[in-house]
Parts: C-alpha cells; sequence; structure tokens
DNA sequence: AATGAATGAGTCTTCATTCAT
DNA sequence: AATGAATGAAGACTCATTCAT
C-alpha cells in the first residue's frame, strides 16, 4: 500500500498537537507548570508518553508553545491606529477584549498568573512578556497624556495593575466575581 | 558549662525553626516550592536535611507553617471596633497596613500569589484564605454600604481586587512601581 | 513508462541498501554504535526509518552486515599460494592491502576497532574474527619458521600486534600519522 | 545519640566511592561505556542507584572520575631525569611500567582503549590524553635523535603504536598472548 | 517500496524521607 | 539536637521497533 500523503500526516499531526495543547494548558493551569508530568499530560491527551515527544522536543518547550499562543490573543487585542492620539474606544476595545478572553479562556489565564510566579519558568518567556507590557504602558500613558490627567505614568501603571487584579479575582472566583460590573468600573476609571 | 536550662533549649529550637522558616520563604518565593528542595533549604539555612525533619514532618508541613505564619500578618491589619460602622480612617490603616508589609516583605507576597495559583498548595491554607477573604469583604461592603453607593458588593469586591493587582504588580517590579501614588489612588476609591 | 523489471528492483534495492550501509558506517565508526540512533541512520541515508526495517531485521543485523561485509575485504587481502611455502612477498602484499584499506577506508577501521572493545557487538562477529586471526597467525607462523627464525610464534604474534597499534594510530591520526614510513619499519621486521 | 564523626562519614565515603568505582570500571571495561546503565553499576556495588548520585554528579562525571584516576598511573610511568638526555634504561622502566600495568591492571586498558573509539565519550578528556601523548612523543624523539636513527620521528611514533598494538593484543587475549617476550621485542626497537 | 505516527520499555537523574549513629 | 548516608519512587526523555496506510 502506498504511504500516506503530506496532507494526511498533516492532518494527524495537526490534530494531535492540539489534543496535547489543550491537554497540557487545562493541567498546567490547575496543577501548576512543575507539578503537572508528562504522563499526566500524556494520559489526558489519550496518548503515549512518547509520543508526546514527537511533537515538542520538551515539556519546557511545549509550555512555551502554549504561552506564546496565547500571548498572541493579548497582542491582537491593543489595537492603536496612531499613537500620537489614543482613542478612548481603543482603550474600551482593549478592556472589552480581555474582559472576553477572560470569560471564555479563564484557564488561560490562571496559567498566564501562575507563571508570572515562577521564576525559572518566567524566565522562558520574559523577553516577550516585557515587550508586551512595555507598550501597554506606553499606549496607557499617551492616552492619559492627551486626557490631560496629572500624572499619566501612575495612572497608566494603576490601570494596568487593576487590570490584573481583576482577572486574579475573577478567575479564583469565577462565579462570585462581578466581572461585568467590574468592567463598567474600569471604564470609570479612563 | 551548666547544663542548658529549657528556656535555653526553647531558644535553641525557635532559632534553628527561624533560620529554616526564612530560608524555606527565601527560597518558595524565589523559586517556586515545587523546584525548591530539602537539601536547598537546609544548605541555605546552614543545618542538616535530617535536622529540618526534627522541626518539620515535611516540606509541606514547612510550607503550611509559613503560609499560616505570613497571614496572621494579614488577619492583624483588619481592625474593625465596631461591625456596623466601618470607619475611612480604619478602612485607610488596612490599606496602609499592607503596603508596608508589601514594602518590607516583598518576598512573603511573592511566595503568597504564586501559591494562589498552585492548587495543589493552595488547598494547605483554602480555609484560613477564604473565611479571612469573606471577613475583609463583608466590612468593605458594610463600609460601602454605610457610604451610600449604589453597588457596594461590586464596590469592595472591585476594591479588593485592585489590592491585589497593586500587590502583584509592585512585587513584579519593586523599583519600577509607584506604589505610594497608587496607594493614594486607592484611597480615592474609598 | 513501463513496469520496472526484476533486474530494476534488484538495482533499487541495492541502490538503498548501499545507501543506508554507508550512513550506518559513517555514523557508527563516528559516534559509536550505542550512540547512533536508527533516525539518524535513516536520515542520513535519506529514507524513513521503516523502510529501513524493510532491508534489515534490526538495527543489531545491520551492524553484522556491514562487519561482515567489511570484513570480506580483509580476507581477501592474504593471499597465500602454498601454505608450506609462505613467501615474503605475499606477506608484503598482505600488509600493503591492509595499508591501502586504511588509507582509503579509515572510517571501517575505526568501526572495526571500536568494536573490538565492546564485547556486546563483538560477539556478532567473533567466529569470522577467530577464525581469520588464526589463519593469519597459522601463516605468518609458517612464513618465520621457513626463515628460520628463533621464536616464530611470538614473532608471528608481534607482527601482527603492531600491524594493529600502526592502524589505530592511523586512523586516529591520520594527517599526522607517518603510515607510509611505518609500513616500511613493519616490513622490515620481516 | 551524637552524629558520627566527620571521619566516620569519609570512611563510609572513601569506602563506598571505591566500591562504585570498581563495579563502574569493570562494567565499562566489560560491555563499553553507552551499553552500561547506572542500575547495572549500582547493583553490582551493591547499592542503589540514587546513592550513586550522592558521590558522582551524573555516570560521565564517574567515567572522568576512572579515566583521570587511571591516567595518572601512566603518567608516572614516564620519568625522565634530563630532557636532553634521556636514558635507555628510563625508556626501558618506561616499557617495563606499562607491562606491569597491563598484567596488572588489564581491565583499565581494555577501559582506554575502548574509549580511544567512542567519540563522544574521548571528547571528555581529550586534552589530558593529548597533553600525555604528545609529552611522550617528545621524550621519544628526544630518546632516538640523541641515539642518532635516521627518522627519529618516524621511530618514536612506531614504538608508541607497537606499544597500543601489544596492549590490545594482550587485554583481548590474556592467556594466548606471549607480553613478556614481545615486551623484549620492544626493548629490541630500542 | 515507502512513510512517519505511535508505542513502551528503558535511561539518566532528582528528591522527599528515613535511619543509624 | 544533629549529621549525612541511604533508599525508592517518580520524573523527563530516548529509541528500537511496529503498523496502518
Amino acid at each position: 500500500m502506498s504511504p500516506r500523503t503530506k496532507e494526511q500526516f498533516k492532518t494527524i499531526r495537526d490534530e494531535k498537537v492540539n489534543l496535547i495543547l489543550q491537554a497540557a494548558l487545562g493541567l498546567f493551569a490547575g496543577r501548576g507548570y512543575a507539578s503537572t508530568s508528562v504522563s499526566m499530560i500524556a494520559k489526558e491527551a489519550g496518548i503515549s508518553k512518547g509520543l508526546m515527544y514527537n511533537y515538542f522536543k520538551s515539556k519546557e518547550e511545549l509550555l512555551g508553545e502554549i504561552v506564546i499562543g496565547g500571548f498572541k490573543q493579548f497582542l491582537d487585542l491593543l489595537v492603536i491606529e496612531d499613537e500620537s492620539n489614543v482613542k478612548k474606544q481603543e482603550v474600551i476595545d482593549f478592556i472589552d477584549g480581555n474582559v472576553n478572553l477572560l470569560k471564555q479562556n479563564p484557564e488561560y489565564y490562571m496559567l498566564y498568573f501562575s507563571l508570572l510566579f515562577q521564576p525559572k519558568v518566567f524566565d522562558l518567556f520574559k523577553v516577550e512578556f516585557f515587550a508586551h507590557f512595555e507598550k501597554t504602558i506606553k499606549y496607557m500613558v499617551a492616552y492619559y497624556e492627551k486626557k490631560g490627567v496629572r500624572d499619566p505614568y501612575t495612572k497608566a501603571r494603576f490601570l494596568l495593575a487593576v487590570f490584573d487584579g481583576i482577572g486574579i479575582h475573577y478567575v479564583s472566583d469565577i462565579e462570585g466575581f462581578p466581572l461585568d460590573k467590574a468592567r463598567d468600573m474600569m471604564v470609570g476609571l479612563l
């Protein structure tokens, strides 16, 4: 019999990769990176341990792909047309985008926050993280400057801190935390 | 030399216990719980591995004691004289107390936040944590109710979320984050 | 295109087999048998892992074929017309044949020597090896006997030991070792 | 009860380290480095796998210590009083020293030769090896120069090659190879 | 004839914990 | 109160081999 075509192989690969990524995201978020074993991931994904290494060079790389992959969602949320003229609606869209992501993908946020506090792991994607973070600060400062508030930098950092606070409290207590109303309060800070 | 009195033994014991607790706190905060080995802790504390087990039943118990021990600091900050009449100054004192702890002991906060996102570990102090948290919410709701704001519960949860956001951003960037000004902004939310 | 004839299939087969043998020889010699994976061999040969198993039952069998295959070259070098009258020129031809093989195929020698010291692997071609080795000793003894030296057996074993010493030092330092002059010295020992 | 004294601990350590080194030497020599597992070594030494890592950072380091340790025996054999006047007796002593080592410790030589042909492993102690080797060449060249032979360098390299050839054939066939007579023949080459 | 996904046993290594002293 | 040798279970990772296509 002739071998499978390249497309067939690609399909198989993509399916399995997704299976693994999903399983790993859930476990990393729910138990922490260090406390999740490759065996657990394989079991959760319904594959053998060995196969994971067919698709990811290491447990670390697997984490990296999850993190970088999720990161792109964030990056796409911050759309500023004119850097010298950041509009309120753009900031609101940014906030709402994040709120939606939070609702749709609380697991990913869980992971994101947990990683912030695992220095050894955090080193892996420090660079991307800070690049994104600083860009966001810059835009927020520009926004508040344009608005003419007294201390735009503090305002910007405060808002972003509030942001993460909301995120943490929401993912820690999805049922109880009033996310939508908190969103309104954040918008009130603009 | 005369044999040591019970008091002296107690002192030696306390000294060693403290040594171990300090070493462990630093390492847990700096590297994560799972990535810190008992050997590291013993080395850092200048004692043998075996001795640690003389004072703590397990690595997990050691963590537990650190967490519970640090927790008491939090608890003591929230002093409300009359539950039916929460005063603004009391809330401000609570905020300032926390800000001071943050400044004096960022490591502990680092650990505290990191643990929030390691469910396995979090289980150790879940009960105390939620009890404290709910009490705090209750007081804050009472405060806002008395003040007559529209949605006291949301206000309360928002403020506490902001609180943690500030904490996280501060311990993540001690040099750069404008903690004092952020504190003023928080007070402004009261 | 007309269907390939049996001959053509044979050719394709032989080509692939050769590709694999060459790739494996290089890798086994360069990294050791145990440290060379089947994946590496397949990659180096430009085929899939699965195909290798179409031609060789196992990695071990592949090694066996390389060893046996290379061994035949040795065997053909020792041409003695009359066992009771071993001529000097025949021995010189044997030496020169080996020297030429060394120059043309140092990789094979590298492998050959490395296998001598991996008993598990050595077992694969022990029998052929000792048969060849003893025959060679016998001829060399006959040669020295005829020549009338005092201790022909020791002479014979010494010469063969020298032989391997030269081989090892040459393949270990192809640029630096004066093979041709060493060859002359060996001939001087006859 | 009071803890063991430092001397007691040291005794235990030294004993175990030796046990491990002996077990490892035998196995590495007999099966090759790559084909010997840490489990085998532990079993052979009568200890747990974990304990090996108490004394050696890795399997590689264990190999390193064996190799370096054995290497010192070689180095001590080559004693040249005056580099510009290498005496025949000094060279003979060198040869005899090696022959004695061969007899007493064929396993070590087995290992030494097997490592020469495991490139990945060889890299670990390349530097020491070549330093020793080049020094030996230098002295032998000096010896032959002083003696006034035509091509001292070739003579030197030839002799050292012979040396290894003898070694290989001896350890490969301890019973059958006439080592003492071969030694005399080597001395005859001086 | 050919592919590469998939498996599972086995490898090196780490580490919490125990224990003799 | 104190040490560190010792263990064993578990973890990340590799790889020869099989198999559906």
